[in-house]
DNA sequence: ATCGGGACCTGCTTGC
DNA sequence: TGCAAGCAGGTCCCGA
């Protein structure tokens, strides 16, 4: 159930039980994900995992001969289990451990991804990636400046990835809240000073999540360990119908783009 | 260049 | 109870 925070909870939660590791081997049982499972990785065999990081929502784990890339997608997850531990529906792929572990990606809506990227040159799916929300290079004026003359809704153009990185449909929304703005609004008539607030916004919102992400950390190698979703503090994602919380005005909803939105007609402008 | 819409999938909820 | 429609947290690619 990945958002950012989804994504970052996850990858603190592997890491400990890959850093160190060697990698035996992959074992691919559906390899019709977003685009098919890279054949380079079935011929992994005994490579060291030398690190793992994220950039936007993709995990990428470093071998010597070159980065996986996971994306989970709508609706991937990744466990850790002992090997032999039985297949549940949608265990598409298997990452074999030299201490007995498995690294299991699993996703019903096959929309996530498993790639390999051989040498030292990023992915090209890296490469047009704008800045990290929480990063110093992330900023109001780098919203205001990329989206003048635009006349996408505000909305849209924060959940570009070529814009900032990692700010899903949930979050699109609790920041735009936080901040006032309305979500259709086009991107290029929001002043310099209300940028400034929404780059705070999303910055706040993704760091508060993170860290709720991080109490159910705890048991993330558990059985089902599901990330909790701290839906109390979600303030307008599918609340539409109910009463704004600052102003008890009813939300509205809306569509960018497929996507739903909620928002306070009265709070946001 | 920019924008909106379609596409990729399964599973759950809703409504007739 | 059954079945179809609608919707779901992502994001690439296409045509206008």
């Amino acid at each position: 159930m990945p958002e950012l925070p989804e994504v970052e909870t996850t990858l603190q939660g592997i890491r400990p039980h890959l850093e160190g590791r060697v990698l035996r081997g992959v074992d691919v049982r559906e390899a019709r994900l977003r685009w098919p499972v890279s054949e380079a990785l079935y011929a992994l065999k005994d490579s060291p995992v030398l690190g793992l990081k994220r950039r936007a929502k993709y995990l990428l784990i470093q071998l010597a001969e070159g980065q996986l890339l996971i994306h989970l997608g709508m609706s991937g997850t990744l466990r850790v289990v002992e090997a032999g531990t039985p297949l549940r529906k949608h265990d598409h792929v298997d990452l074999r451990l030299d201490d007995g572990k498995v690294l299991r990606f699993n996703d019903p809506r096959r929309f996530g991804t498993v790639l390999f990227q051989a040498g030292d040159d990023d992915h090209p799916l890296l490469e047009k990636l704008g800045p990290e929300p929480l990063g110093d290079d992330f900023t109001g004026e780098w919203l205001f400046a990329r989206s003048r003359g635009r006349k996408v809704a505000v909305k849209s153009f924060i959940m570009d990835n070529a814009t900032v990185v990692g700010v899903g449909n949930i979050y699109a929304q609790e920041s735009l809240f936080l901040a006032g703005i309305h979500p259709s609004r086009a991107a290029g008539r929001v002043s310099r000073e209300r940028y400034e607030r929404l780059a705070e916004a999303i910055k706040v919102v993704l760091a508060k999540a993170i860290e709720a992400g991080g109490t159910t950390l705890r048991d993330f190698t558990r059985a089902d360990g599901q990330p909790g979703y701290f839906a109390q503090s979600l303030r307008v994602y599918g609340r539409a119908g109910q009463p704004c919380i600052t102003c008890k005005t009813r939300l509205k909803a809306d569509r960018h783009g497929q996507r739903s939105t909620s928002y306070c007609p009265q709070c946001q402008r």
